[in-house]
DNA sequence: TGCACAATAGTACGAACGTTCGATTATGTT
DNA sequence: AACATAATCGAACGTTCGTACTATTGTGCA
């Protein structure tokens, strides 16, 4: 008796040729939104590019919301891929918070070229409820956690103030980083790069415990933290 | 010999009445702008929400782009009128950088419910080249040059470091109205507004000028001055 | 009151949108 | 090779968009 004693599979056995040509759409996708924005892309665009007809691009998703909703989760997925997990694997408290904002900037800075759903997301959903703007909110509210978090940690070992608000140090953290997409991508000034991450350091230096910046060396910016960086 | 020696006027001698509409269509114009986005601003929408046809109110504006631009310099006036021409009056230096951020702040504030569109319009048009964008990037850019003499002349005067990077500073004042317009707008965070201010507190606390600090009440928040801005 | 013209309405057009549906082609298994 | 079904296409529908044109109504001055 083997397993061919339920010779009836339902679902299905094996990614069908679909399932490609699926992900291909949504990276095109994902492209585009970056670009117009979620609420700018259209199937007759994506069609275009993808030279296919609209209704088989269509036919993938059942609705344009729902092609909205998976663009939006492979954007966080790759966001997770890409900012988060690495992070996670650094020294918890400090190191681990700069880690987060140095590829938080660097992922910002390759998206001052394409645009970043996140923020031009809570732009365009600010005042337009729905499914998306639901999924989009618990996105960004989950990554002000885990920062939340890190903050919270970084208090707790003592690299940060004990009586530190870690949602106020959130909040302008997250301002720097909408400071840098606005003035690199909308008015293009040069150096936003250099004074998000300059912000970042008086930040870090105004929040630090006092008692520990003593022992020099351990907390004060680890000069191949960056450079590490570059070679992920 | 008087002026009717000129019998005839080739300039209109009045505000007839389509004056008066184009301004109460622009009023709501503004309006719709602010909640839907400039590109979300709809003729149809509009000419429903002020009772009249399409055509009518199309007639005004002679094209959708042309009543875009009339909506955008609509508000770049209130908002000189409300935040920025009050402060001027204001001493130069460090009170009337307060000034600014208070004024900047209350602004925001009332457009949580509604929507700032300078911030929503950097999101909107940051991709999107043309006459508009071009348009509302020479705002943005007006505004940040006012606060940038500002803080040089804080440096100046000695209420800020000298050595300060006044573009620096107004990157991240910056940062904090955007945090705020994200977080309160979109998010829906409670205790947003408070958390500029301190954000803006500690900003200036850390660039101030160390050597007369020591004066002390001259250059320390004035208890009065947010109370002043409440009756303006 | 009547006349000139400003102001608004009405209708229509072409384009783009998301979506539906039936026809057609490609794919994978027996 | 044949067949079931997945994948894609092509055409059409109903809306909404900005805009153009003509007709109608309203206003203000002689």
């Amino acid at each position: 008796m083997s397993l061919s004693a339920h010779p009836v599979e339902t679902t299905p056995r094996f990614p069908r040729k679909g399932e490609l040509t699926r992900a291909a759409i949504l990276d095109m996708a994902l492209d585009l939104a970056s670009r117009d924005g979620l609420e700018g892309l259209t199937i007759g665009l994506l069609a275009e590019r993808m030279s296919m007809s609209k209704s088989g691009v269509f036919a993938h998703f059942g609705s344009r919301e729902e092609l909205q909703i998976a663009v939006l989760k492979l954007y966080h997925q790759r966001f997770e891929q890409e900012v988060f997990l690495p992070s996670m694997k650094e020294a918890r408290g400090l190191p681990r918070l700069r880690g987060m904002f140095l590829r938080w900037i660097k992922r910002v800075t390759i998206e001052i070229a394409s645009g970043c759903i996140y923020i031009s997301g809570a732009a365009e959903y600010d005042d337009r409820p729905g499914v998306i703007r639901q999924e989009l909110s618990a996105m960004v509210i989950a990554w002000q956690d885990a920062l939340f978090r890190c903050v919270q940690q970084a208090a707790e070992i003592g690299h940060l103030r004990k009586g530190i608000d870690p949602q106020q140090m959130v909040f302008e953290m997250y301002g720097l980083i909408l400071a840098l997409h606005h003035d690199a991508r909308f008015i293009k000034r040069p150096g936003s790069i250099e004074r998000a991450f300059s912000g970042f350091e008086r930040l870090v230096a105004s929040y630090r415990d006092l008692a520990s910046v003593e022992e020099k060396g351990s907390l004060s910016p680890r000069k191949n933290q960056q450079e590490t960086l570059k070679n992920e």
